[in-house]
DNA sequence: TTCACTTTGTAAAAAAATTAACAAAAAATT
DNA sequence: AATTTTTTGTTAATTTTTTTACAAAGTGAA
């Protein structure tokens, strides 16, 4: 058992999969399972299921495993899924657009309660039922709601004052689809990076070296 | 001086992100480097720049340190970003058309040729000058033309049958944005997962224990 | 109930990744 | 030309992560 500023950033980074296979082997109907069986799906070895587990608590049982439903409530409580967050989206571009039409927030406990463009032409346009406002009301909004974490869909450009702003309204935490380096002039944002052109550059490196396998 | 499959994941994880800060620096007109000074940037240790760069030979020199053409050419010959590769989108949904519509695939050596979804509806409609196309044509595209990679936006459910065709006309290589655990059924693959609610479930694991900090 | 089997939680060992240290070499300065 | 400074490439030490091993505890069958 540790405290949670001590697990580290490996075991954090499983928890979502573990999470994601958990909700499966419940639709599946499936009760208990054993960190051996749970490593066959899921490709990890069951002293490492069995230690990552551990940083939380005992949640097994010997010579029964781990009950599929407690476990998964208890996974969805350390990743902070059942607490309520709310979000707010800067661009509207593809990929925001994308972003919003497609995630369940509400399964992670996110709320999307407002949608930003620079764009003067989207302005009113409603997005999930959710219409877009001009960038210039970004300030006055979070001033108002205090968002608890902004999704950055736009240009490196525009980021550095988009950011600055979000911090000076209280804003903390960034879901950041754009190449801005948020952690370089805020070392103490939480900041978790979707850079797609760099999952795209480990694919090409390896297709490249494909033969040398 | 290491050979390819020794690179271990964590340095080829870290490929992209010198890629990407050598282009800023190319950019900003700056012609040479040291690992300190790059350190002070990108936030790694100067000792662990070194020693990546060492993974693929010596491209410094002592007392001067690296020149920023000469080792942003290099870091884009061993992501194999300036060959060509042929890439198909698989799924024209909302996330598939974002990242048709936004991703420079040229600069890192991919030519998207070909789109399949299987909406009648948007049969015909382009992307980019590309036409989708019904995915019953997957099967005679890739026979015909040999993509060596497919991007993967479509729904978990329709996954297998889609990736069983793939891997069957010789497709060895995805970027997978759906949840559907290719790994598990081909081993062999070439697998770079985009898995955006893991990212945002990390983020509100950050989120929910950010006061103990 | 007893006994064989399963499976966890955890300590110890091994492996991997990161950081520190420094000799060697080149650059810059005097 | 000599000296100081910078900075790499690389070895060694340290830290972190993963794997192995196994006692302890519970399950399930005879």
């Amino acid at each position: 058992m540790k405290t949670a500023n001590e697990i580290s950033a490996s075991v954090i980074g499983r928890l979502p999969r573990y999470y994601r296979f958990l909700c499966e082997l419940q639709n599946e109907g499936i009760v208990r399972i054993s960190s051996g069986e749970l490593s066959k799906r899921m490709g990890f070895t069951a002293s490492q299921i069995r230690q990552d587990f551990n940083c939380f608590g005992g949640f097994g049982q010997q010579g029964y495993g781990y009950n599929v439903e407690q476990l998964k409530n208890e996974m969805a409580s350390i990743l902070g899924l059942n607490t309520l967050k709310q979000a707010i989206l800067i661009g509207a571009g593809n990929m925001g657009r994308a972003v919003a039409r497609q995630m369940n927030f509400a399964d992670m406990g996110f709320q999307l309660t407002a949608i930003f463009d620079c764009d003067k032409n989207l302005e009113g346009l409603k997005i999930k039922g959710i219409p877009i406002r001009s960038d210039t009301q970004i300030g006055d909004f979070c001033a108002a709601n205090r968002p608890d974490m902004a999704i950055l869909c736009l240009p490196q450009s525009r980021a550095p004052e988009v950011v600055d702003a979000l911090v000076l309204y209280g804003v903390e935490s960034f879901w950041n689809f754009s190449h801005y380096d948020i952690h370089a002039k805020y070392p103490g944002a939480n900041v978790e990076n979707v850079h797609l052109s760099d999952s795209l550059m480990t694919l090409s490196f390896k297709i490249k070296n494909r033969e040398s396998r």
